[in-house]
DNA sequence: AAAAACGACAACCGCCGAGAT
DNA sequence: AATCTCGGCGGTTGTCGTTTT
């Protein structure tokens, strides 16, 4: 690894940021601007690298973080996000203003992982099935695969996505608000936001083998662990917010 | 009351991609 | 084309406060 000019100084201070530091750094921001992370600890005064200033700035200092705890909304978000996004977290950041990555990253680990584990879609357990372990409740495969029997058909350009700020895009893709998705019975088109690389890893998650259509797995399948665990890491969270409304769950997706 | 275990979160580390030289 | 620099990302660790034993 390459280390930045600006930041190979012995004598570098680590650890826990004082009062003192972030009033140096914010009064410098104020001041000057951000205009080189490596450069600007020297001006202002700070024994600190270019990275250590940029990560406080970003995680703690910058004005329009929010402050406290999440609430309910934005924990259902980042639920919503990261089943279909996975652990970016920047990407998650991204669509709920005001947190910071490191902020969402730490609250998945700490309170969201922990939660998911004790919700997850309930498992089928009887006395004969010997693999049972492994096996969902058949009642909600059914329910949901009837609500969500999608025709998985990506990287068409019909399902090609365009963020809110790229409406002007000169792509020769026909692209739409969003992802076009045929259910049972007719198209609905979603709206969520990201990039059609977020769809497709949501679709890998949610069925690993390319251009399956979700109607048409065999129930074996189901009893598959690899499968479940990507299964119940892509609907698991609606699931625990909105229980058996699987109407309301493939509307969310 | 003290020690151990746990939880929360700030901060660090190594890697990568983009842009500049 | 190759190399360098920087900003950014995600995984991980360190630290400190709280809870449990």
């Amino acid at each position: 690894m390459r280390t930045p000019k600006g930041d190979i100084k012995v004598g570098l201070k680590k650890g826990a940021w004082t009062l003192e530091e972030d009033e140096k750094l914010i009064a410098y921001i104020n001041r000057y601007g951000i205009w080189n992370w490596s450069h600007m600890p020297r001006f202002a005064g700070l024994q600190r690298s270019g990275k250590s200033c940029r990560l406080r700035w970003m995680n703690y200092l910058k004005p329009d973080l929010k402050k406290g705890s999440f609430s309910k909304e934005e924990e259902r978000d980042i639920l919503h996000y990261h089943s279909i996004l996975g652990n970016r977290w920047s990407a998650i950041a991204s669509r709920l203003p005001g947190r910071s990555d490191n902020e969402i990253k730490n609250y998945w680990h700490t309170h969201l992982k922990k939660t998911l584990r004790n919700n997850r879609v309930p498992k089928k357990s009887t006395q004969n099935d010997t693999n049972a372990s492994s096996c969902f409740e058949v009642h909600n495969i059914e329910k949901i695969q009837e609500h969500v029997n999608l025709v998985i058909d990506i990287p068409s350009p019909l399902f090609s996505w365009t963020s809110e700020d790229d409406s002007s895009s000169s792509n020769s893709i026909p692209s739409t608000k969003g992802y076009e998705v045929e259910f049972e019975g007719g198209h609905q088109e979603i709206s969520s936001p990201g990039t059609v690389e977020d769809l497709q890893c949501f679709w890998r998650q949610l069925c690993p083998l390319e251009n399956l259509e979700l109607g048409n797995i065999p129930h074996e399948m189901f009893s598959n662990d690899v499968f479940q665990d990507s299964y119940n890491d892509a609907i698991g969270p609606l699931y625990n917010f909105y229980g058996d409304d699987y109407g309301l769950i493939s509307s969310r997706i």
